[in-house]
DNA sequence: GTCTATAAATCGATAGAC
DNA sequence: GTCTATCGATTTATAGAC
């Protein structure tokens, strides 16, 4: 291996030191990151950080990329699992919500408040449609075999503007694939989301899982699943 | 009138006033709320501050309760306008919905990512109830008239926790009331998040009251309604 | 690429004069 | 109740030696 292979190597390994402490930091800080904090964690001086990330933003960014896509995954993963719509759904909404739990803070800086003064730049973009668009793809599959309930048609303006997106992605389709797959998605990001912040205080303790799937299987119902 | 009832009311609105501001700055800084920042906006030393609220989890709890307040009285005083309770739903969400709209910041403090380090005192559960309440209220209401749907019953060890809580709230209703006023709260206050922080992006942009709507039907009819 | 040193700020909270 | 002054800490970011 050349020298300048290593260098590279070892500047990988740096920059995934660099966001493994820093997502850690996540934990106590919140999207607050400190890029000082971080660099005293691993030893080094607040100005070497610099070599690796031009700024705390930039830090930021790539926690966030890395976050839509190990949930990504992880939810696409569950679904290949699964074989007819309805399983898949459930497969990669238990999934997002496991992983959910297991990385609260990063759920969090994707999926909560927005943190202020920092705009995410168009990387985020795409990694950040990796779940909805495997719902999407799920429902649309449903939809092509004809495994998708009747139900009263849908009224409202919004379904026009939701025409074009429909056209680019399921040109074959009516435009509530997008609708009913974004719905779902908010549904079920949201019943995440309030049970990780907290809202389910005292309620429901033991069988959460159990809640949310019932949550999961009524944003199901609604698509037409 | 006395002077410490002149004393009493001057004191009152000079803590309205502060936290008047500091709802501003909420807007730029997020939770991350800082008590300076606010007495330089009034003028004032930051160590008069103190005078009026210990510290500044203090003044973020105070924010806190008067948002619920704020959002609750928005949601009962639309319900009531409302005659069956289908309507009066609708009425609260979109009320609820606008709330969030005029008050984005106040609104992720309440349903936003958990503030770090900050733990809610016992004074901000009772108001962070009350929107979830009327809720539940409204599909007891219609409970007891029988106008809910039949629908294929409630699997899950989860409903079982919830048992007690139906037997203190409605002991005369099934405890899927409470399942379901959970559940269509989560979809609510998800469809106002996820519209408030961004994820509808370059989707529906101007029928988005129209989109929200057709979620919270999704959320009645599951509830039965 | 890492270090020390530094600039120019910020913050929460307190002490003590008035 | 408001002020000044202060403690002791924090931060982002840069300059320059090695």
């Amino acid at each position: 291996m050349s020298a300048a292979n290593l260098r590279a190597r070892v500047r990988a390994e740096m920059t995934e030191e660099i966001k493994t402490v820093a997502r850690r930091h996540l934990a106590t800080e919140g999207a607050n990151l400190s890029l000082r904090a971080v660099a005293r964690d691993l030893g080094m001086a607040s100005s070497a950080v610099y070599r690796y990330f031009a700024s705390r933003d930039e830090l930021l960014t790539a926690l966030i990329i890395d976050a839509y896509d190990a949930i990504g995954e992880a939810a696409e993963r569950a679904a290949a699992e699964a074989t007819e719509p309805l399983g898949k759904w459930l497969a990669a909404a238990h999934a997002a919500r496991e992983w959910a739990l297991a990385n609260p803070h990063e759920w969090a800086l994707i999926y909560g408040s927005p943190v202020p003064g920092y705009a995410a730049p168009r990387d985020t973009v795409e990694p950040a449609t990796r779940v909805m668009l495997l719902l999407g793809h799920t429902l649309a599959e449903a939809y092509r075999s004809n495994a998708v309930a009747e139900r009263p048609p849908v009224t409202g303006r919004f379904i026009e503007e939701l025409q074009p997106i429909a056209a680019s992605f399921y040109p074959d389709l009516p435009p509530r694939v997008i609708a009913d797959t974004i719905a779902a998605f908010f549904q079920i990001c949201g019943a995440i989301s309030f049970e990780l912040f907290g809202q389910l205080n005292k309620s429901v303790e033991e069988d959460r899982r159990g809640f949310f799937e019932y949550q999961v299987r009524a944003a199901a119902a609604a698509a037409g699943l």
